[in-house]
DNA sequence: TCAAAAGTGTTCATGGTACACCCATGA
DNA sequence: TCATGGGTGTACCATGAACACTTTTGA
């Protein structure tokens, strides 16, 4: 589940290639076993872990360099994101133990001044389909894989600051504008969408109240499966109704739970 | 009303000093006479206005830099500022027009250069007390100006799309923030309250509902004053209530109208 | 005295919350 | 047969929306 990647990926020898002095990083979530999941990456192994990120070329949008980070990482296309807040603390990569790592590192010189540079971060979150997507390494990149989010090790820099904002980010989003179409498989029951809900809330939404809210705001169409397999009566499918979902992810305003 | 400022302000023999590929745009947000303003400035006799702007420093937070421009441009220390989106298309400012203004001024080459790079913008909105703003050019700036919201000039770049992701930002934090602290005077009446809530939403709001909802938040403090020299009944005098204002500003969610 | 806006309460509709029973399934 | 979660409806409460008359003030 961790090949290493075949596509582009930033090569050593080049850092200075990219728009100096900025950063993308990305919280990545992803809903699997009914638990809130994120991808994290890690450099060396004697490195904490890091958020995946990048660098912005100089003829490529930010959006568009988001998505070409985030492809590298979990080989795929058309993943939905949203920036949330910018990390332009002075010395926020500046610590004794991240200029040792660079320093330490196989990297060329020019490549660790280029490193060693104040950096501003433009945070990410994106939200994607677990099943769909392939953790990818890199030459650079030792490890990749998903995490639970209550079990998230030590992170680099000020990459716990950038998580918690983006929990927050995601908890206001959900309340604001339709979520799931982005983190659940194309089929799912309304307990599955249910626990997404209470786990980025961190509060249980009473059942049946939730489904007569879903099911008011339109954006579901129920399917005549069910889910099979269970141990317990057969639930039924639900898939998001595109149009009436989009509509509502434009209005921007007023869900609520 | 439009003294030339005495603050430091950028010297067009300098701009390489700033972090390249980086600006800052801020929609200065007023409210006056019933009316949402936006402060404006430009640059040249011929440019388009602009939104008031500018660079970061090396050893200057993104956050500090934004509120550095602020300052230059209104006098006002202590400004509320949100940072709410980057724009990073690009071509953002490489249209003919601006590449003309840019050759056709009188800054130094070096600095010309470092205009015609490609820039990111990180865009922040302010919200501003408009009674104690003074709107402040300096050498590089011809006109600051308080400008009403359903009035703005030809802006260049992205400006005008940049103003109004400002505005739908401004929505989305009164629909979950307490809002007004920081643009109406210490004293208002319920009134005055209210048509800021109508220009920001772009509705009207039942007077007696609004009334009820804000006093029930409980976020203001009615005081024993009333407005005088008033051709009609002397309205009360409201005041926030910092302490419940400050709570509910970091809760965060859950208030809308 | 007139124009303009202030102050104030009730009714109604809607939406939120709390809550319990029987059902289907695989182990 | 049992454990587990699925499916469903109602009653109550809180909140939001609609709405009108009298009062005060300066012009």
């Amino acid at each position: 589940m961790q090949p290493t990647s075949d596509l582009p990926s930033p090569r050593p020898e080049n850092l200075a290639k990219y728009l100096p002095h900025l950063s993308i990083d990305c919280c990545v979530f992803g809903f699997h076993e009914n638990q809130l999941k994120i991808l994290l990456i890690q450099w060396q192994s004697i490195t904490p872990w890091s958020l995946p990120g990048g660098f912005i070329l100089p003829n490529e949008s930010v959006d568009a360099a988001a998505k070409r980070i985030l492809q590298e990482r979990t080989s795929l296309k058309d993943i939905y994101l949203e920036q949330f807040k910018i990390f332009g603390e002075v010395n926020r990569t500046n610590s004794p133990e991240n200029r040792k790592y660079i320093l330490d590192s196989d990297l060329p010189a020019s490549s660790k001044d280029w490193l060693l540079q104040r950096t501003i971060s433009l945070g990410y979150y994106a939200l994607i389909d677990f099943s769909k997507a392939m953790p990818t390494t890199a030459p650079l990149i030792q490890d990749c894989r998903w995490w639970d989010i209550q079990e998230v090790p030590l992170l680099i820099h000020d990459h716990p600051q950038i998580l918690q904002q983006a929990r927050r980010a995601l908890q206001l989003h959900l309340l604001n504008k339709p979520l799931g179409y982005n983190l659940l498989p194309e089929k799912f029951t309304m307990t599955e969408l249910r626990r997404l809900y209470e786990i980025i809330l961190d509060k249980s939404i009473d059942r049946r109240n939730f489904e007569k809210k879903m099911l008011k705001l339109g954006i579901l169409d129920r399917l005549e499966e069910v889910k099979t397999n269970v141990s317990y009566k057969a639930p039924l499918l639900y898939k998001f109704n595109q149009a009436k979902y989009q509509e509502l992810l434009e209005a921007d305003f007023g869900l609520g739970f």
